[in-house]
DNA sequence: AACAAGACCTGCATGC
DNA sequence: TGCATGCAGGTCTTGT
């Protein structure tokens, strides 16, 4: 599910119940994540008070009033969501937090690709899974240059590079496809010969698009929720993603002739795109 | 050094 | 109806 839109949603919901808010009860129901929820991870919780919820790229960095920092991802199919309190946990609610206010917060996730690992305030910006990721797109620096000089000398294609957290942070297989669709560029591009007015329709392109989906409250294929439980609803607005054999919205090309938008698969991902529009 | 493939895990749609 | 297959929003690890 989540690339930067959806865990942005998540962050943004899950504010108002959690700043300020005292965790009482912290329960790990299945350690077994990516990686193994740490063993102390409830003790170190219960009794905290969180302040401040911070998102980098598609990690959500939980603030506590001790210096310790929950690093969260929600991998392919996490979620993390407002509960009503007293009720019975669901299949897949591997973690939840109560808070002095009542609240129960809820991480649920079938697949287990999420993580849920502790961190210190020191320390969160070396550890291993966040000392490599490449610039936040909705950050006023970032723009063409400053995307150019991340793809320059790339021989993979711009599509793979667009997916690399070392060149951007917070993009997935959603956001490419639609970023690329709206900067004109083809999916297979060279990454490295994306610079100049091009690399600065793709900034552009990937800033848009991204800020338009948080305006939806992200994309719900399967299992992305607003912290309220509400549908993300952006998946309405795809140009290109999943939508193989529809026409390009973009261009009048013959769906008949042209195949319309077209699936492609790129290190083992499906990328979509229109031919005729994207060079 | 760069890239592809494999791994992790569950659920769903499809086709026989 | 049941079963096998393939695919899915991610990314670390392994192998070429």
């Amino acid at each position: 599910m989540p690339e930067l839109p959806e865990v942005e949603t998540v962050r943004r919901g899950l504010a108002p119940v959690l700043l300020g808010r005292r965790l009482t009860r912290v329960v790990v129901r299945q350690p077994m994540l990516r990686w193994p929820v740490p063993l102390e991870f409830a003790r170190a919780l219960t009794g905290r008070r969180v302040e401040a919820l911070d998102r980098r790229g598609k990690y959500l960095l939980i603030r506590l009033d001790d210096d310790r920092v929950v690093i969260g991802h929600l991998g392919m199919s996490g979620s993390l969501a407002v509960r009503p309190p007293g009720e019975a946990p669901a299949l897949h609610d591997h973690v939840i937090l109560e808070t002095d206010a009542g609240a129960c917060v809820t991480f649920h996730d079938p697949r287990r690709f999420g993580a849920l690992l502790l961190s210190t305030a020191l320390g969160v910006e070396a550890h291993p899974l966040l000392a490599h990721l490449g610039p936040e797109p909705l950050d006023g620096a970032f723009d063409g240059p400053a995307l150019a000089a991340r793809l320059a000398g790339k021989r993979c294609s711009v599509k793979a590079a667009l997916l690399d957290q070392r060149v951007v942070a917070g993009l997935g297989n959603i956001y490419v496809s639609e970023s690329l669709f709206r900067a004109g560029l083809s999916p297979r591009r060279l990454a490295g010969s994306v610079s100049g007015a091009r690399a600065a329709r793709l900034a552009v392109a990937i800033q848009a698009v991204l800020l338009e989906a948080l305006e939806s409250g992200g994309s719900t294929l399967r299992d992305h929720r607003q912290a309220n439980g509400e549908l993300g609803y952006f998946q309405h607005a795809f140009a290109v993603y999943d939508k193989e054999g529809q026409p390009c919205p973009g261009c009048d090309c013959d769906v008949a002739r042209e195949g319309g938008i077209r699936r492609l698969v790129q290190g083992g991902r499906s990328t979509f795109y229109c031919a005729r529009r994207q060079r």
